[in-house]
DNA sequence: AAACCGATCAACCGCGACAAT
DNA sequence: CATTGTCGCGGTTGATCGGTT
């Protein structure tokens, strides 16, 4: 495919803009609009290339440009978009009116997804960083020298990690002995395990969507909605249960607790249950870490928004819950 | 007062998608 | 069908600012 040659001719300014410039594509936007983009700086008079025009025009001029800082409802929105589209930058901000994807970005980068990685939350797959477990080495060294999973190890370090996660690493690897042919694929042994040890099917947070499917999902965004994607999760995806289904996406904390009824199980067209948080893995449950206190899990229902940034990051500890992905693989951590 | 450092964010860069030729 | 031109996206950079030493 051919590509223009923009910003590298010469001659062209780069750069701030100066409040001259920002005028110049203001008065030429109000009286032709954007129109080509290529021409446009000749037009308007400008020494710059198309692409910053529009890049300043998008970001910055444009009069329905909300400023200022992201209230906690925007949050939560993009905490809850960015677990389903990744890093769709222009998909999420195409949900929040007057936020561009820039703007977005880097708000993410720069408050987000410090604030995760701070809670212990990988801000990539919404997951708790198991990692900091450091339980790898634990279970890797178990199944390498030994046929039978010395659990009394595993009690030693009953203090760092929940009982329910050591069950859970258990149970893998007696599957994994008694069968052979231990699937590989990390959807299908979560079910598995999932049966063995009696709970719910975990609700997927991630899925891979095809070109195609992702701009479907994309272009669903400007209409409001996702499409149908490849998760059997989100096979369902349609208009009518979109809000449903996103109610039910990880929730860090951005959801007045008393509000949380909206995560009662849901069922949707595929019988596929959808399970309220309380029900599945906690993060609370699965360690104990001095910022996941559960006494505050059902503390006062109104939460004061005062634009603090530590008392955010307190209000979604104390709120945090999580689910494992069925794209969570635990093979990695063997 | 100056140097340093980290945070923030506007702007740039490279690439892919897609329409036009 | 191949090539060209344009647009838009996501990642990255670098200037600036405020706080700290």
């Amino acid at each position: 495919m051919g590509r223009a040659p923009c910003c590298d001719k010469s001659g062209l300014k780069k750069g701030p803009w100066t409040p001259e410039e920002d005028d110049k594509l203001n008065h030429y936007i109000q009286l032709h609009g954007p129109g080509n983009w290529r021409t446009l700086p000749k037009n308007a008079g400008l020494q710059r290339c198309g692409k910053s025009c529009r890049l300043r025009w998008t970001n910055y001029l444009r009069p329905d440009i909300k400023r200022g800082r992201f209230s906690f409802e925007e949050e939560e929105t993009i905490i809850q978009l960015h677990s389903v589209l990744g890093n769709k930058w222009s998909a999420i901000a195409a949900r929040l009116p007057g936020r561009t994807d820039n703007e977005i970005k880097n708000y993410w980068n720069t408050h987000i997804r410090k604030r995760l990685l701070r809670m212990g939350i990988d801000p990539v797959t919404h997951s708790p960083r198991l990692d900091l477990l450091d339980i790898s080495s634990l279970l890797s060294s178990s199944v390498c020298s030994s046929s039978q999973l010395n659990l009394s190890n595993l009690l030693g370090i009953q203090t760092l990690v929940n009982p329910e996660l050591l069950r859970l690493a258990s149970t893998l690897l007696s599957l994994k002995q008694e069968n052979p042919h231990f699937p590989q694929n990390p959807q299908i042994w979560n079910s598995q395990v999932q049966n063995q040890i009696n709970t719910p099917p975990l609700q997927s947070n991630q899925f891979h969507a095809t070109p195609t499917q992702e701009a479907a999902a994309m272009q669903a965004n400007t209409e409001g909605l996702p499409s149908n994607l490849t998760n059997p999760s989100y096979q369902n995806f349609t208009p009518s249960n979109f809000d449903e289904s996103l109610v039910s996406l990880p929730n860090y904390g951005f959801i007045n607790p008393s509000e949380t009824s909206t995560f009662q199980s849901v069922e949707n067209q595929n019988n596929d249950l959808y399970y309220n948080n309380n029900q599945g893995f906690s993060f609370d449950s699965v360690i104990s870490t001095p910022i996941s206190s559960p006494t505050q899990l059902n503390s006062s229902s109104t939460f004061i928004n005062t634009g603090n940034e530590d008392e955010r990051e307190s209000y979604c500890s104390s709120m945090l819950k999580f689910e494992i992905p069925e794209s969570f693989n635990i093979s990695e951590f063997m």
